[in-house]
RNA sequence: GCUCCCUUCGUCUAGUGGCCUAGGACACCGCCCUCUCAAGGCGGGAACACGAGUUCGAACCUCGUAGGGAGCGCCA
């Protein structure tokens, strides 16, 4: 039986971190196991559920990469099957009407804690075998077993039983004519033919239930793996108000996605001591049954520190898409000089994200907005400055405009004024950029290009003579 | 309250009874390199939640305790 996960968000916001995830399990589980991955939207809660959001999420799994080979899929459009399931269930007595009002509901509830049980249904309409009738109060209910246990074999958290007396008879259809996630997922899950139900663990509870309908229904039980949450840096829950943002605020902080999946397979499964994984050893390597069981932190250290990584190590030109993308988002113009691919080299050591690079790419893009007064002050206004200056200007008039001959004219500087590195390189790097600070100064010049250059070196000059 | 789940350095993790005086990575600290800032190299501190038991031997097995989490909806 070939292979086939699922990812089925509910679109009610943003994909998020833990939402990105689970997608990527599913996907890699998928791919290692040559089996298919599809996407179902889990829309039934037609209060929540939004168009926007839809789009959100396709937004998101683009940006990752994660492409499905099936769906969408929308719930939405499956109620006549829904419908006929439940009558299926209903003509075979595995589900039954019930007509209590939600007050009703809420004082059985009441009454079960008063008790110190669990709140549940008492299964008031279980044996009345009630018929049909047109009640705003009418429900199907599923008749779950009384006696024994559910056991399954959770391939993250290894075995876990359950007594069906902790269950009750669940509610499979709504008043509203809408059927309920835990019955909709299996019909789905069912049709769909999917094998390996991957999800947050959040649903371990829910787990038994389904398992008790898909034997209901005689069709075969799939795998499951519940995956572990993933909490904020302070170890608590990720919430709207902290750290639950959607993935496509990682794109607009600057990160590649392969440096956020490569954190994401990493948070909460590993292969060794390995930490850096290309696309081909992460479908090669990943298997969702050495996932850890415990929850784990999102760290965005460590997240820049992979970021980086890729920044240094990618093809410049494989990051070049991603970061024209962010100088346009900066209202940087990019279309004459210079090039981003020489930008991205010579930045990629000093910064951790494609946001800040662009950011500081603007002294090659835009004249000096900013002079650092103790830059000038400590490397141009200082006896031999201008002699440097000057010295460089010539020769960089007629060099040939490339970073190792432009390396070359610095040496010759220093050599002829018979002065140290330190005493050439700073006072050109104050002239290019207003700053002490900036890539080897052969690059920084190279980048603003011979005309900036030269231009730049008789204002600082200027600045110079005071 | 009830049910289920979890617990190794600050963080992500390796570890499946002897290879563990517990390994790696990020972060942190120090040194080196150096035209600034980085990057890089080398080195350092830092953890088996606790208590019993099983065993010649336990981070690994069992049982308790503590702490944390999830769920108990006509939400998903």
């Amino acid at each position: 039986m070939t292979v086939r996960t699922r990812f089925a968000p509910s679109p009610t916001g943003f994909l998020h971190i833990g939402g990105a995830r689970t997608a990527l399990y599913c996907w890699l589980e998928a791919r290692r196991r040559g089996g298919q991955f599809v996407l179902r939207i889990e829309d039934t809660d037609r209060e929540r559920s939004t168009q926007e959001a839809v789009q959100a999420i396709l937004d998101g799994m683009n940006w990752l990469g994660l492409h499905h080979d099936e769906g969408p899929v929308y719930q939405t459009a499956r109620l006549e099957r829904y419908k006929q399931v439940a009558d299926e269930l209903l003509k075979a007595g595995k589900a039954y009407y019930a007509y209590e009002t939600k007050d009703e509901i809420e004082a059985m509830r009441n009454e079960a804690m008063a008790k110190g049980e669990k709140p549940r249904y008492n299964g008031y309409y279980r044996d009345r075998n009630e018929p049909y009738r047109d009640d705003p109060n009418r429900v199907i209910r599923f008749r779950n077993p009384l006696e024994g246990s559910v056991v399954f074999d959770d391939k993250v958290k290894g075995r876990i039983e359950w007594a069906n007396t902790e269950l009750d008879d669940l509610v499979i259809f709504r008043s509203d004519g809408w059927p309920t996630y835990n019955f909709a997922v299996v019909v789905d899950d069912i049709d769909m033919g999917i094998t390996e139900v991957i999800r947050g663990d959040d649903h371990v509870n829910n787990t038994p239930r389904q398992i008790n309908i898909y034997k209901a229904l005689g069709a075969p039980v799939p795998e499951f793996a519940h995956l572990p949450m993933i909490l904020g840096p302070d170890g608590q829950k990720l919430s709207k108000r902290h750290g639950a943002v959607s993935v496509m605020q990682y794109r607009d902080d600057g990160f590649l996605p392969h440096a956020l999946l490569n954190y994401l397979v990493r948070l909460g499964w590993s292969h060794g001591d390995q930490e850096i994984f290309s696309e081909e050893e992460m479908v090669r390597l990943f298997d969702i049954s050495d996932v850890n069981k415990a929850a784990s932190r999102f760290d965005v250290t460590k997240l820049s520190w992979l970021n980086q990584h890729y920044l240094k190590n990618e093809e410049p030109s494989a990051i070049v898409p991603e970061f024209e993308w962010h100088l346009a988002q900066a209202g940087i113009d990019f279309s004459t000089w210079p090039k981003p691919a020489d930008v991205i080299v010579a930045l990629r050591d000093r910064v951790q994200t494609l946001k800040e690079m662009a950011e500081r790419a603007k002294i090659w893009y835009g004249p000096i907005v900013e002079w650092d007064e103790k830059a000038v002050a400590k490397h141009l206004q200082n006896e031999g400055a201008v002699a440097v200056l000057e010295a460089a200007k010539d020769l960089l008039a007629a060099v040939e405009w490339k970073p190792e001959p432009i390396h070359g004219v610095i040496e010759q500087v220093a050599a002829r004024l018979e002065l140290g590195m330190g005493k050439i390189a700073q006072p050109l790097r104050v002239a290019m950029t207003g700053t002490q600070v900036s890539p080897s100064i052969d690059h920084t010049i190279y980048l603003a290009g011979r005309e900036e250059a030269l231009k730049r070196i008789d204002v600082a000059i200027a600045k110079a003579r005071g």
